[in-house]
Formats: C-alpha cells, sequence, structure tokens
DNA sequence: TATTGTTATACTCTATAACTATA
DNA sequence: TATAGTTATAGAGTATAACAATA
C-alpha cells in the first residue's frame, strides 16, 4: 500500500533545513530500493553497477585503487566486489605493464554488453522518473545538493 | 584527501535529469557515511537511530508492524534491529493489550536519554551542514524530491 | 483464515587490521 | 619504506520463506 504524497516520511520535522536533508535522504533510500529491483535479474546490487558504469565511462582503464577513491570505500571491499563480478565473467583483471602490483580492471565482452543493454533500460527509467521536473528544477537539485556536500566536506574529515 | 568541488561525483553525465538524480544519491551517499560516523559511538548504524526518532516522536505506542510499515522493510528485519537495541537496553516490548500478538515498542529511560542527547548534537550538525541554503533553497529541494518520489511510486510497485 | 512477530537462510555492503608482493 | 591488492574477521542491512501463537 502506497504512503500517502501529503505524509510520505515517516516523521515530522520542526525545522526546515533538517527537513530538507531528510527528503533528500528518504528520496535516494526509495532510489536503492526502486534500483535494486531494477538490477536485480542481472546484479545483486546497485554498487556492481556503478562499478561497470565506471568501468564503461572511464576513456583509460582504471585501476582497483582508483576505484575505490571513486566510490570512497576500502580498497578491500573492491577486491570483494570485483570478486563476484568476476565470477560472472562480467570484469576482469589485468596485469599493468610496468606496475606488477596493480590491476587495469576491464570489462569482458559480457560485461559491456550486459552495461549497455541495463544502461539503456535504466536511462528509460530516469527519464520517466524524471520526467515531471524542468531543466531548471534539475539545475536547482544539482546546484543544492552540491552545497550540502562541499558544506558535508568542509566539516568531516570522513569523506 | 578531499575530492574537488568542481567534479566531486565520480561520473560525467549525458544529459541533466540523470545527473540531478545521481547528486541526490551520491549526495545521501556521503550523508550516510558522515552519519555512521556521528553515531558511531552510541549505536551502530543510522537505522537503529531512525527507529529512536520514531518512537520518540510518536504520540501514541508503535507496533513492530507499524516500525515496519514506516521504515519499509520488511517485518523480520525490525525483529534483529529491535534485537540488537534490546540488547544494549535502550528500547523493550512491552505486551499490548487486547492483542497477545504485538508488542509495542518503547523507549527505555536510557534510550530516551539517548536520543535525546544524540538528536541535540545531531540537529546542531544538521544546521552547519545546511547552514549555506536558505529558507527557499530548503523549500526547493523538498518539492523537488517529492516530485522524484511521487513519480517512483507512480512507477513502481515496490515501494 | 488472516495477522503479528520470530526463526532460518542466504546474500549483500562496509570497516579495520594484518599480510604479501612489488615499487 | 611505501603502495596495491588480498585475506581474515566482524558486524550491519536486506529479502524471502516457513513457522507459532493469536485474532
Amino acid at each position: 500500500m502506497p504512503i500517502s504524497t501529503e505524509m510520505d516520511l515517516p516523521i515530522a520535522f520542526e525545522n526546515k533545513s533538517h527537513e530538507a536533508l531528510m527528503n533528500v535522504w528518504w528520496t535516494a533510500n526509495l532510489l536503492r530500493k526502486v534500483s535494486t529491483k531494477f538490477f536485480q535479474e542481472s546484479l545483486s546490487s546497485d554498487a556492481q553497477f556503478n562499478i561497470l558504469i565506471l568501468l564503461k565511462d572511464s576513456p583509460t582503464p582504471l585501476t582497483q585503487k582508483e576505484l575505490s577513491q571513486k566510490l570512497l570505500v576500502d580498497k578491500s571491499n573492491i577486491t570483494g566486489l570485483l570478486d563476484r563480478l568476476e565470477k560472472q565473467r562480467l570484469i576482469r583483471r589485468e596485469a599493468v605493464l610496468g606496475d606488477r602490483r596493480s590491476y587495469h580492471i576491464k570489462l569482458t565482452k559480457q560485461g559491456d554488453e550486459l552495461v549497455t543493454k541495463l544502461d539503456k533500460a535504466y536511462q528509460k527509467k530516469v527519464r520517466e522518473i524524471m520526467n515531471d521536473l524542468s531543466a531548471k528544477d534539475c539545475d536547482d537539485l544539482i546546484r543544492l545538493t552540491r552545497k550540502i556536500r562541499a558544506s558535508m566536506r568542509r566539516q568531516t574529515n570522513v569523506i
């Protein structure tokens, strides 16, 4: 049973900035739920999709360290994520000439085809979800969330 | 090492609506990182804080089913979350008169004190993070993310 | 019969620390 | 010595299905 639009967040707020922040958080929460369902048949998490997209979009091959930095998770977790993707034959680790400690992570043919297929359906889904938002709405969202991130970065040392 | 503000998201985007959606997602991602660190000393996750806040804010006692509906997770997971909170003596399960299948979940004295203390520090943190956003900025964020959620609800059956 | 909560299971992701091989 | 990646460990969230007690 869908929750009413009048009160779609689980709590009420006393102050507007808190409410705004929680709206962002809750929206991402729902988004993760939707995307998990969306990717479910091919992938076991959105984290895996994010890696595939990063690999597809990057003009140069990425190492595990670079993936770790981009996704802000520890390198040990990248090892596990890639292990799972490698087991599905979606990526492979390729020796790097000149540094035998590193690997270049490459999409396999299957991986490339999958991410292309998924991305297409995914873009369609995104357009549907964002259909009611104007270009200005999108610009506003980008600008405002960027402010929030900048502020978080200024005020913490964890990101 | 903080990521530059020019390119603080890990990928570039071809279209604005996708970019906007990913900005929301990424912001929540960082927010979870920050809040996990923030709650770390007293609680092991933001999910636990959310439950405590729900309990504190609710004028009437909540059952596990109601928590499950508000947080959009399966009731079996609520059992586990409450087990962990109960072990820390932050909540207790109280028999419900008239329905012996249900429990009313109540904050203990310690739980209430903790959530009050945490919430105070948390509100301060939120004010700091949101300091650069005007009241109108906040209204915009609320309005736009609400649009996104409404659209997701219309287009999926998972939430 | 339907509902509330529990149990069992099986995956995820994440963080930390110690370790190996290489630079 | 420092760095890239792995391993080990521990703990958290999530989803699903089967179950007991109760309505």
